[in-house]
RNA sequence: GGUCCCAUCGUCUAGCCCGGCCCAGGACGUCGCCCUCUCAAGGCGAAAACGCGGGUUCGAAUCCCGCUGGGACCA
């Protein structure tokens, strides 16, 4: 299929005119592991011919992603709207050959003959009136069509879905040069890949139907044909095309609601492609394993709670040292001040917290406790668990634990165990209001854990404002 | 509307090219049980799919045709 002496040249080419989308990124991620599988190079294009529309930002947005993903860039970024020059070289070969010629018709004027044809219920295309025009041209300036065969078949040979055959009857003649001389999409991608010497052109299904519009005039050019793969499109659960409206589908959402990349990369890599019955690729196990003709032809419905488990099962291997990093920011954003971050407790949090997490965030809600001084009572926990009734044995057990040392879980777990035979109570009644009066919550890790992250002054501290709280009146 | 693509559990997919090993395998999710100080994690188990109709064949998820449904592109 692939000729193996020939060195591997692929690209991502978004355009900037929003933030790094979901689908993008799996587009990249392709080309990316593609290049990489093969020892290839991967080159970043930026297709900002639209101005109105392309903005810095976004081209930082995307960069940032990419990085963020790991997604490293040999060629690039490079940016359309710095290569005018050549494009319009490029339109005035066709021109002079006579593939191309000069179209004086307005937008307006087009804009108009297709409403026309519309309502006739005719097919809108243009009419090619200029094509064969005789007489003096007119004083305005013109944009440069290219003459697109009329007759017989145009044949892309995909590496995903296979032979496409479409009648060149079907299809006018293209604008390749607008009169303000910016070239369109299906003129600056054919002159690009061509000049950067694309081997493959690995990228979304959305332009199956602008490849046969491309290739003569790859042909005209005289630059010889990529390689093809058209990947299908993402779709939200309603089965169109995924979109904001179907929730998070920018890279930096994900990144901000705590997911790693890796599995974001392993998610991604899983939608559309698959190595039997693999579910769990590390990034060297993705280069290794990656190849085209493993591409589903069908398209893939994204599907955030596979994503999220991926995400829980990445926090559960990573290693506590670089969630530290990763968690303190989150940390300082739920309200903890950047002092009290502690490296110590924080290496005691995380383990502690990792089976419990799904994602950054999560972590960080469930660890802010441990790092405040004044922790948030839930009401309705309070109110549950905070009874009259368990007053004495929270006294009880704070006089014991006073006694407790050194204060670690060991140690701990006889005095539970005294007091609850004692009393004749199962542990369950006596841990809720303690996890309660410890963490403002009912949901913690063990609390024998808890109690000595936490210290035993501060242990002691909340168990004793917790039983402040609760009203001796048992009459009430 | 025209052109093109797609069609296996709710979802991602294996199997399809090279028909029989498939009364269809794995994963997420769901449900149940176990473990258990809460919640998770973990262990065990269950329900859950070849869109429909014709062919071809001894035999079809797998090949062919049609239909239906979904999507994309052209504006």
């Amino acid at each position: 299929m692939t000729n193996t002496n020939e060195k591997i040249r692929v690209r991502f080419a978004p355009s900037p005119t929003g933030y790094l989308h979901i689908g993008g990124v799996r587009t990249a991620l392709f080309n990316w592991l593609f290049a990489r599988h093969h020892k290839g190079t991967f080159i970043l294009r930026i297709e900002d011919t639209d101005s109105s529309r392309s903005t810095d930002e976004s081209i930082r947005a995307i960069l940032d992603g990419m990085r963020w993903l790991g997604l490293d860039w040999d060629e690039g970024p490079v940016r359309q709207m710095d290569r005018i020059e050549i494009y319009k070289e490029h339109a005035d070969r066709l021109l002079k050959k006579g593939s191309a010629y000069l179209c004086y018709c307005t937008p307006e004027e087009l804009d108009a003959r297709r409403k026309e044809a519309q309502a006739k219920k005719l097919i809108p295309r243009y009419d090619g009136r200029c094509r064969d025009r005789k007489g003096p041209a007119p004083d305005r300036p013109a944009a440069v069509r290219f003459k697109t065969p009329q007759t017989g078949q145009t044949v892309v040979d995909d590496l995903v879905k296979g032979r496409v055959q479409f009648d060149n009857a079907q299809m006018d003649d293209l604008i390749m040069l607008r009169s303000d001389g910016v070239p369109t999409y299906n003129f600056g991608v054919v002159v690009d890949d061509s000049l950067m010497a694309i081997t493959h052109v690995i990228r979304g299904d959305d332009h199956l139907n602008n490849t046969p519009r491309q290739i003569p005039i790859y042909h005209a050019l005289g630059y010889p044909l990529p390689k093809f793969a058209h990947l299908s499109m993402i779709l939200g659960p309603d089965k169109a095309r995924l979109s904001k409206r179907h929730g998070a589908t920018s890279v930096t959402e994900y990144h901000d609601q705590g997911y790693l990349p890796e599995a974001l990369i392993n998610y991604l890599a899983r939608l559309g492609w698959s190595h039997g019955d693999q579910e769990v690729f590390s990034r060297e196990e993705l280069v290794d394993q990656f190849s085209l003709d493993r591409i589903t032809s069908s398209p893939a419905v994204f599907n955030p709670e596979k994503l999220l488990w991926l995400n829980s099962h990445y926090i559960h291997e990573e290693d506590t040292g670089r969630l530290a990093d990763l968690l303190k920011p989150l940390l300082i954003l739920e309200g903890v001040t950047e002092d009290r971050v502690d490296a110590s407790i924080l290496s005691k949090v995380i383990p502690a917290l990792k089976t419990r997490s799904r994602t950054l965030v999560e972590m960080a809600l469930g660890a802010a406790y441990f790092f405040k001084d004044a922790i948030e009572m839930d009401i309705s926990a309070q109110a549950k668990f905070l009874t009259p009734d368990i007053r004495p044995l929270l006294t009880d057990l704070f006089q014991r634990l006073s006694a407790v040392s050194p204060f670690t879980a060991a140690e701990m777990e006889p005095v539970f165990k005294n007091v609850m035979e004692e009393k004749g109570i199962k542990l369950s009644k006596l841990a809720q209001p303690v996890r309660v009066a410890l963490t403002g919550r009912t949901v913690s890790p063990g609390i024998y854990e808890v109690m000595e992250i936490l210290g035993k002054d501060r242990s002691l501290q909340r168990l004793k404002k917790a039983i402040d709280l609760i009203p001796t009146d048992v009459a009430k």
